[in-house]
RNA sequence: GGGCGAGUGGCGGAACGGCAGACGCACGGGACUUAAAAUCCCGAGGGGCAUAGCCCCGUAUGGGUUCAAAUCCCAUCUCGCCUACCA
């Protein structure tokens, strides 16, 4: 007798996948077996991974080994989102060398990661802010400027004066930093864009692609893109006859302009007033607007707020002019940054219009009223379903169904046409930080803006004792007087570089390639990623990570892997990176500080140490309860005393393998019909197949892991009900070790460690992922007999039992000579029984 | 305001038109033990009764479809996530 002791075989096994190269991938070009990428998003190295960062590793392996079990070739990579705030921060805050702390954190993880016993091909591991990776990822900045698709320019952008960096669209959450929460600021600064405006479209359309992805990752997405199609409207203004183009998705309500509305942001206003009457009042209000926050300007309760310019714009269609506004509701970001209001027919439009007393005109006339709407009786906007009316020539056009007509009626009189709009902006890249990768850019004092030569990449960082990390509003580069100095890749003249870094997010659009072609280090290192290896490996055929990746991250990786795909670097592949996405739910854990049930994380005091788990009850524990935690796309409660559980289940197959291993050990398998077995032996080996059958399912198609965990479980207990009885003879000690062998096989991925020690325990020599995957049979799954529910006018009143194949004839007679059947029916007429074979009789009577 | 998702025992969850509560946690009883831990066995949705059994009620609420609804449809409530003055 041994006992289970995790804390001894654990580090054993690891040791052994190491040696072995268990986790190695092989070329596929060379290797028979299909190709499987299986990647997880790589974490950033924050310092230390708890248990509810497990759930993502734990998945992604059991995906891995699952895949190798039945054969596959699996590239199962890991590495380093190393680039980002928290390394600089911690700069700041207690003077630590970024790098250092970046790689004292990575070997950290890495061996906790190890200690999960979750594999991975570390001969491809990197951080992305290693020079031989973020050479690369400034290679990829230098395509898309030679693309036309990375520029710079001066707007109002986000600001967030915590981390003193400019920040993405995307990474403002309510109006917030997404990372440090501060209410974000408008800015106007020079900054670097990509142009994924470009790629909207394509974006968009290629979701349709993504079928293996989940529906709301994709309407995240494309509500992210917010396509939508009108008509730009070429207003103009009274008196200087310059355009002022407007957006609209209800070109059908264009007769019922009242007014325009432009966006504090406009940059014709301060021309417009200049000189005027209004120039005090709309500056100071133009001001005010724009001092506040994102939050405090976009809150549902804000009030719609605006100022006369003292200019009246003319509306093409009918020469009308109408007042010129300035509005806090109007957004520069979207569509022109001039609205054309209609406040009949827009209920913003017609909150403003009342409280600054402006012209209400009804244009849409809904039909089936016995008198006309009229301005007066509104006390909302009216947006529904009409007939245009007071439109001139288009009197009597269905609204909305006719607006192609008056899409077409302007552009037949060039006053305007049909446009798409998007609310997906341009990607802003550059930030004002120091651990990031340099833009890869010189400003010459002949030549101008000059892209870094790929010869002449990478621009390594400076030397962390060169630089002040303290946030200053510039990037703590620009005072590297030494590094900022250079030459001219064209003319050979004084030059000096860009002081900003690249977005972490764009390190990580492409680390799924670097994986797929480790191309090396140092002088080898001649390229981002070989096309052969592309093609051979991609697109990842499964992807998992945590849903909050579902536009940053996702959308960035699509946008550059076409980008990188039209510049032609990734040879024949599928358009799309990402073939499957699988969003596991969050671990949560009642935090002490908030009272509440919270995301784990060290801020909220609830975390759970892994290392404190596996001490105690070892790896195999861990995964075991992380996987039968609930499912897994799920966010799910920590519950330690349900860990014990898990424990208790695998002591509990352990003590079954140690018991009877001796006495199965010269015996195959059972591998009979099931007919030469006794009636002990028999619903053992069936409940062995059944439980096969009900794993591969709940593996393959729905990844409810806990569910197959439960079978499982329902299998060693029905073992322990019967292995003593079936140790007697040898047919039955041959169904013990099929049991016990499918048992093993089945936990394999899932708990790996004390797999490989049972199968060895067993008498096998070979690894377990070697052994294949267990495969059931359809006919020994099929129970002898069954019970059947039988149901009077839908109510449970008792059971017949009969075999799977009794025709309903037979099963009808004996459901209705049932005696309790017979009570139940009483003095009521049958008038219908219904038999669904294998389910229940339903017996209908009156 | 819009979009998506979810509401099932004391708890996590299962079933996703066909016997509600698989599997596990916590709990109660028993065996082993001087004792405890560990382990093993048994019990358990709620209520009732003439208590080897039988009956009623039960999947947020109210309706509907169906022989049959936790599951499908409509309305309502609650919670969660995402998004938000998008013209």
């Amino acid at each position: 007798m041994t006992d289970y002791n995790p804390q001894q075989i654990e580090p054993k096994w690891q040791a052994f996948w190491d040696s072995e190269g268990t986790f190695r991938a092989a070329d596929p070009a060379t290797d028979p077996r299909p190709k499987f990428y299986c990647l997880v998003m790589f974490p950033y190295p924050s310092g230390t991974l708890h248990v509810g960062h497990g759930r993502n590793y734990i998945i992604g392996d059991v995906v891995a080994r699952y895949k190798m079990t039945q054969g596959f070739n699996v590239l199962t990579p890991m590495g380093w989102d190393a680039f980002g705030l928290p390394a600089e921060n911690a700069a700041i805050q207690r003077g630590a060398d970024p790098a250092k702390w970046t790689y004292d954190n990575i070997g950290r993880m890495t061996e906790q990661l190890r200690q999960w016993g979750v594999g991975y091909d570390w001969s491809r591991e990197f951080a992305t802010c290693d020079v031989d990776y973020y050479k690369w990822t400034q290679w990829i900045f230098t395509v898309l400027y030679k693309r036309g698709l990375a520029y710079r320019k001066k707007a109002p952008i986000n600001w967030c004066p915590q981390c003193a960096t400019a920040l993405a669209n995307e990474e403002v959450v309510e109006g917030g930093c997404e990372r440090c929460r501060t209410p974000v600021q408008k800015r106007d600064l020079m900054q670097w864009f990509f142009r994924i405006t470009e790629y909207a479209q394509r974006l968009l359309d290629d979701l349709s692609l993504l079928g293996e992805w989940p529906e709301t990752v994709r309407t995240m997405q494309a509500n992210w893109i917010g396509r939508s199609e009108g008509a730009r409207i070429d207003f103009t203004v009274e008196g200087t006859g310059q355009p002022l183009p407007v957006f609209t998705t209800r070109p059908d309500t264009l007769w019922g302009v009242t007014f325009m509305s432009l966006a504090p942001e406009h940059p014709l206003i301060s021309e417009l007033v200049a000189g005027t009457e209004h120039e005090a009042e709309v500056t100071a209000f133009v001001d005010r607007i724009r001092r506040q926050s994102a939050a405090d300007r976009s809150m549902e309760t804000t009030e719609k707020e605006g100022v006369f310019t003292g200019r009246y714009v003319i509306n093409p269609v009918n020469g009308e002019r109408v007042q010129l506004w300035v509005a806090n509701y109007a957004l520069m970001e979207y569509g022109t940054g001039a609205v054309m209001a209609v406040p009949a027919h827009d209920q913003r439009d017609f909150e403003f219009a009342k409280k600054y007393r402006l012209p209400i005109k009804v244009v849409i006339q809904p039909e089936g009223r016995d008198h006309p709407l009229t301005a007066d009786e509104l006390t909302e906007a009216y947006v529904d379903a009409g007939v245009m009316i007071n439109s001139g020539p288009l009197d009597g056009t269905a609204s909305p169904a006719g607006i192609p007509e008056v899409v077409r009626y302007l552009d037949e009189n060039k006053m305007g046409r049909a446009t798409i709009n998007y609310r997906i902006r341009d990607w802003l890249v550059s930030r004002q930080r120091y651990w990031g990768a340099p833009i890869p850019v010189v400003y010459c004092d002949n030549c101008g803006e000059q892209v870094v030569p790929d010869d002449q990449l990478p621009v390594k960082l400076p030397p962390t004792d060169q630089v002040d990390f303290r946030p200053q509003g510039v990037s703590p580069l620009a005072a590297v007087e030494s590094w900022i100095r250079t030459v001219c890749p064209t003319c050979g003249g004084q030059a000096r570089r860009e002081t900003d870094t690249l977005a972490q997010w764009l390190c990580s659009c492409w680390y799924y390639l670097r994986f797929a072609s480790p191309v090396g280090e140092g002088e080898s290192n001649t390229q981002a990623y070989r096309k052969e290896d592309i093609e051979q490996w991609m697109p990842v055929d499964q992807y998992i990570g945590g849903v909050e990746h579902a536009v940053l991250h996702l959308l960035y990786s699509r946008f550059i892997f076409k980008v990188l795909h039209d510049a032609g670097t990734l040879g024949e592949v599928w358009p799309e990176p990402f073939k499957a996405l699988f969003t596991q739910g969050m671990i949560c854990k009642m935090s002490e500080k908030t009272g509440k049930l919270e995301k784990m994380s060290k801020s909220k005091g609830n975390v759970v140490a892994p290392d404190e788990v596996i001490a105690y009850y070892g790896a195999d524990t861990q995964r075991l309860y992380t996987l039968f935690i609930g499912p897994p796309q799920k966010d799910a409660e920590w519950n330690d005393s349900a860990v014990a559980g898990s424990h208790r289940f695998l002591k509990r197959v352990w003590a079954q393998v140690d018991e009877h291993a001796t006495g199965i050990a010269t015996l195959q398998p059972y591998a009979g019909s099931g007919d030469d077995l006794s009636s002990e032996a028999k619903p053992l080996w069936r409940k062995t197949h059944q439980a096969t059958r009900k794993v591969t399912d709940d593996i393959e198609h729905s990844w409810q892991f806990n569910t197959a965990i439960a079978a499982i479980m329902e299998l060693s207990n029905l073992f322990a009900d019967k292995s003593h009885a079936l140790a007697e003879d040898e047919k039955g000690r041959q169904v013990l070790r099929l049991a016990l062998e499918t048992m093993t096989r089945l936990l394999g991925p899932m708990v790996p460690h004390i797999a490989e020690e049972l199968w060895r325990m067993l008498g096998h020599d070979e690894s377990i992922i070697a052994a294949g995957w267990p495969s059931y049979d359809e006919q020994a799954c099929r129970e002898d007999e069954i019970q059947m529910a039988v149901q009077v006018n839908g109510k449970l009143r008792g059971h017949v039992t009969v075999t799977p194949d009794a025709d309903e004839q037979t099963i009808e007679k004996l459901a209705l000579a049932d005696e309790k059947i017979q009570t139940a029916i009483g003095s009521a007429t049958v008038r219908k029984v219904i038999v669904i074979r294998g389910r229940l009789v339903n017996i209908v009577a009156k």
